[in-house]
DNA sequence: TTGACATGCAGTATTTTACCTGCGTATTAT
DNA sequence: ATAATACGCAGGTAAAATACTGCATGTCAA
């Protein structure tokens, strides 16, 4: 399977979307961290982040017995590149300039 | 389940993504002209376009007994503003920059 | 009107994903 | 040394996604 689908693979699940979200928002967290609040069992945590570090997502890094999670989001900017932004840039440009007069109230 | 949900999920399968690069490269294809290539049934092509059109990422149009099927991007737009801008832009940029440093080859 | 064609609809098998429980191991603190 | 903590590993189950087969329906062309 190629990288890219695995890629949006891991992507397509909330939860880990979730995941992504709170390392953005506070990075390093550990694996007990990040399952506060989630209704989850810490072993299905474990499979979602490691899931996402197969992608490159996110890095990790032991402290003891502490094990340290980063968010990565060149993944993210492949997407982009790679994937989105090839379906007719000019069309989505148009659209967005579109939506800031509407918005905006331009006559 | 949130629209952005079944969108990622809808994304996640590379066949449907195929679906979409075909439609992109040649808009208004029928279903026949879809499956030719394929390693699918004609049935399964069916859902996968279903769901596509679910999410909004393609629209039809029925002329007689074909029916004919058109991409829209609008959706990747909102994937890219909504989810994938907000993970620190500015990383991103500066990757962006570095990128386009190294291979123009800048001392 | 009849046959060919384009597609829809229903039911089912297979595979993959998601999630859990139970137990084991290494690290830290007392 | 012992107990608590942080996490890994293995296996099992349930649900969801994928893909199929068989048959029905509507449209077009001769």
């Amino acid at each position: 399977m190629k990288e890219i689908d695995k890629l949006f693979k891991a992507l397509a699940h909330p939860g880990r979307r979730e995941l992504l979200d709170r390392l953005n928002a506070k990075n390093g967290q550990t694996l007990g961290e990040l399952c506060v609040g989630l209704a989850m069992a810490r072993q299905s945590v474990t499979q979602h982040l490691l899931l996402l570090e197969e992608v490159n997502l996110i890095s990790v890094n032991w402290h003891g017995r502490e094990k340290r999670h980063y968010f990565n989001p060149v993944p993210l900017y492949v997407i982009y590149e790679r994937w989105i932004r090839k379906f007719d840039r000019q069309r989505l440009d148009a659209l967005h300039d579109l939506k800031g007069k509407l918005e905006g109230g331009e006559s």
